[in-house]
DNA sequence: AATGAATGAGATTTCATTCAT
DNA sequence: TATGAATGAAATCTCATTCAT
């Protein structure tokens, strides 16, 4: 009994401990997004991020094998959120283009609008940061047209049709993710058009709807 | 007599003179470029970039104010070139879908693939490093977004129609650009796919002239 | 009672390191001292200083914002030093010109004499380093200059007499700072006459104190 | 007698190159003073002096060895002014203490009051400057001070006195400069009283004054 | 686990000086 | 004589990372 009591001590205060783990882990994260995001990747030192999350920098390490490790750490996190809102979008949409243009429409206002400096840190601070980097961006990205282009298949498939030639498809997957960034990037990071983007997003995604269509080939 | 000699040997060396420091600032870009695009702008040192173009680091900074001085004259350069490839492609275009169609194709096969490293370099190198660099890549998109906006303009006026919101061309330029722009990079940055690139650019433009037409009220 | 040992051990540490903290400190500016008055300000790169106090440039860097704020700091020492030695000899002097001897007699005898490279720091090397460094060496004439006047005038108002001009006081505190600073430099810097010193002292004080007695108005 | 013509047109436009060159080399140094008391002897660039004077680099490096050589030049130039403005009078004046107060108010109100750059230079920028310029400096200094020295050796001899140690004589040129260098320095340069100036003067030589006859044991 | 002082490699930048024309 | 492009050594400073406590 006393083993078990003691036991159950441990394990309460090993549980806590765990928690403010992976609170600490969160803050400090949230931390380097904030300043990467406001300041960039190369101008925020290990320091100012141990500042904002009220750690010292020896925690960081302790947390993030590197700078590097932080920012694809990050950047993992992000595109975790991507699907959640986004790709998961795509993918339960009935196979339509009308679920099609739900699942753009949510990239726009649940995904880019709530989170600028999420936009900010995939498409600016993460770009041509070194190789991890890179392939984290990479991954992201290749999932995000891995989801699209899921979609236009299921679509066709249900449409009982296929697409002109056989790059069509994930040429147009590609397209689309390279659309929607940029879209994005220029309506909230260049220019600050917060209150015209669902119109915009309208367009962009009926513009993507248009190009679907022509490349059907019922 | 004597004189107009000496004066025509000096303004002849003048000129060598003049042709030599042209060169020279040719050489420093074209050696800037070629490492940047291989191994990062913050990869490269001012060294590296002396030692390629045989001359010492003093006279990089003869030429240029600072490194960023550097990459944005070389932004500005690569800017140029694709308004002369690209964007002339576009606004010289008869006003038709036809035009549309050739202009796009220029941009993937007459810039994009002899010239990988300019790519890199906008799209990657150039990104997140500071105001003075992103103001001349934001100013380069700007004048590509124009070109393409203008084209969409006189294609609709050609045609006696208009577009079905007050943002749709506007937004339909800023899609095509970021579409051209992932796709050129996913296929030949990522994935070096140089031989489907044809077929590839095909489908990305028949993708975009869907999309016109969906947003084109007659 | 294992807590208590602890955080006395902890404290004890603590209070190490802030030893050793300050001992670095004061090492460093002793290294640059040396240094500064044997080569010169320009002449001595922060490695030299690096090596003479064995430690790493970084902790330089660590312990003084740049070059300029080694300098300045240091300057702020000599100057708390001059006053506490002089300057306090100054206003602590029974308001009589034997008060004023015995003053300015410390100046050379206890603060030039023991302290020639300080002489040479604030006499030479800060002279027209920026503003910065201008800014501190102003402070420490103003200071200097301030004690001497404040003596004159409780001279005189012990003497119940008065200056013959508005200025004179002012002037004759600037006047004698002067005097001492060139004498010292002359005496201390350009040619070593470190054994006739005293004897010039007491000239340099004698002359002081005749051009005090001149202004005097009874 | 056509030699004769030819020599003399020869000599005549060497006459003139001559007189151009000197000109020339006035120009240097008087750019170089403006810029040296503007912005500092290290803040001051070659180039800038060039730019001022209106000739090249390249022409700086004709008429002057190097910076330093350009600084000393400079100073030997400034030196000669003051000899030629205060040194005069002090060895012209007639020996008595009235020839001592003009002067020095000639050092004030003919040599600092319109020359404050000249000040600058000798007082500030040439201070730490590396062993060529400190000699100059200190040449400078004393023949100000082997200046002040005579006159008061023969003011003693035409009193039929002497004074009361054997530095004393020497000791008071010394602190004489010295209180000229600070008050001119503190009312010119670190306060501007311009307007003051003549009074403050007064006030000084008579500290002077009085101090002389203190130690003029008759 | 957490701290934060210490490290030191490395990069950019400056600028006095040279020299071919 | 004059020019000004080219040089390159040298110096300052930054900051990610380490490690003793």
């Amino acid at each position: 009994m006393a083993e078990a009591a003691k036991t159950e001590v441990v394990s309460r205060s090993a549980l806590r401990r765990q928690r403010e783990r992976e609170q600490r882990y969160q803050t400090i994260l949230s931390s380097a997004e904030t300043l990467f995001a406001a300041k960039g990747y190369q101008g925020t030192s290990m320091e100012e991020i141990a500042d904002l999350a009220e750690v010292s920098v020896g925690t960081l390490y302790f947390y993030f094998k590197n700078k590097e490790d932080l920012l694809v750490q990050l950047l993992d996190g992000i595109g975790f959120r991507i699907r959640e809102v986004v790709g998961s979008a795509f993918s339960r949409a009935e196979p339509s283009l009308d679920g099609f243009t739900r699942a753009g429409l949510a990239f726009f206002e649940e995904f880019c609008l709530p989170h600028p400096e999420k936009l900010a840190i995939v498409f600016r601070e993460a770009v041509g940061r070194g190789s991890m980097v890179e392939a984290s961006r990479k991954e992201i990205f290749e999932k995000f047209i891995a989801d699209v282009l899921s979609a236009l298949l299921r679509l066709a498939d249900k449409e009982g049709a296929s697409y002109k030639s056989r790059f069509s498809a994930e040429v147009m997957a590609v397209s689309i993710v390279g659309m929607y960034e940029r879209v994005a990037y220029n309506y909230l990071i260049w220019h600050d058009r917060t209150d015209d983007l669902p119109e915009i997003a309208e367009n962009a995604v009926e513009f993507t709807v248009g190009g679907i269509e022509k490349l059907l080939a019922k």
